[in-house]
DNA sequence: GTACAATGTTGATCTAGGTCAATGTTTTTT
DNA sequence: AAAAAACATTGACCTAGATCAACATTGTAC
């Protein structure tokens, strides 16, 4: 499984890996399966966690005051898993985590992250990589939410991870747009006809 | 002026400033005057300054098709100004940013930032801090944008960032928000009876 | 293979916030 | 000090998308 997370590293970073590099990284990540529905954090946890996805689905997601779900990210195999705020900060999150379907994720605590991995140059720079994307990201998204229209949402996300439409219930893609299950049903039955 | 840079500095990050770093910021960093409605980059430019205010007020937005403006960063004294995505990479940028008030700046090139700068810790590490910081406030804006009523919006800016109310019209900060200045007045008007 | 949960669709109705237009106020320019 | 921009307010009206409710379909567990 440690495989598929280094050839991850390997695709993102400049450097080579070391023999040493390696061995370190199949020393602190460790598998741990979680089944369909099973939390990975809840809200008010402090996270102590980061995980690659290597196999299944997972969402993050806060519950409003009249129980409606709102999902933020949507996760499977080669996404990063967890409350980065709270892991670095040790503020509890607001977010919850958990799988939507039986999954598996390479997992590494927060004390083996700062004082086995931190000190490593691969991984410092394996991390600012990843930073800087996740925040380019978020500009992006955050445009889309505040200046397109429902119909514009979902054939952007269509362009950008179409895989999501495959792997996710419609009600749950609905959520992460910001909209509801109706609004995406009928926008995708109107799609259709074009 | 760039004893403001360096202060700043200073405070965001751990180890200290070497006179020798010191005097390399001093080199790579110029100021830059800047009038009102002057633009600093125009969307279709690749971003090739990175720059730090140390007085004045700008805005990064983009405009619609029909002609609106969408604010997605207001910025003022002490915060980093560009387009950080193209500035990395070389893309064009979508964004315009100019500035609302006579401003200045201290500005540095891309090729000094790369030769420069890149290759010293305490940069590398102020770059981490701010790119993290930027992520988790990009996350919680998204949150917001998608789950907040107006009136919330609004809450959550007067307590996030209080200056912007004095240092901006209120249809920008509307714009901001993702609102029209009609709702904002609306809302502040409502605010103001209880 | 029947039951039950999860998912998706469709129509009717509602509403937060947008749009439009007129008017008022404050700031800037000359 | 007058004129012109820029900014803000208010009311009337409109609309994208939410809400509500009923029903259809698909998946899953026993």
């Amino acid at each position: 499984m440690i495989e598929l997370l280094i050839r991850y590293i390997k695709d993102k970073i400049d450097n080579q890996l070391t023999e040493s590099d390696v061995r370190i990284l199949s020393d602190v990540f460790y598998l741990k399966k979680i089944r369909k529905h099973q939390y990975f954090i809840q809200s008010g946890d402090v996270c102590k966690m980061a995980a690659f996805v290597v196999k299944g689905a997972l969402k993050k997601y806060t519950i409003d005051a009249s129980g409606k779900e709102n999902i933020l990210e949507l996760y499977i195999e080669n996404w990063w898993v967890g409350d980065k705020e709270s892991f670095m900060t040790g503020a509890p999150t607001p977010y919850n985590i958990d799988a939507y379907e039986d999954s598996e994720l390479l997992v590494i605590n927060k004390d083996d992250f700062t004082h086995k991995l931190s000190k490593l140059t691969f991984m410092t720079e394996l991390n600012n990589v990843l930073t800087e994307r996740q925040s380019f990201q978020l500009m992006k998204r955050l445009h889309s939410s505040q200046t397109f229209t429902a119909e514009q949402k979902v054939e952007q996300l269509q362009n950008t991870y179409p895989e999501f439409f495959q792997r996710f219930p419609q009600h749950m893609i609905a959520s992460y747009l910001g909209m509801t299950k109706e609004t995406i049903s009928r926008i995708r039955k109107n799609a259709a006809n074009k």
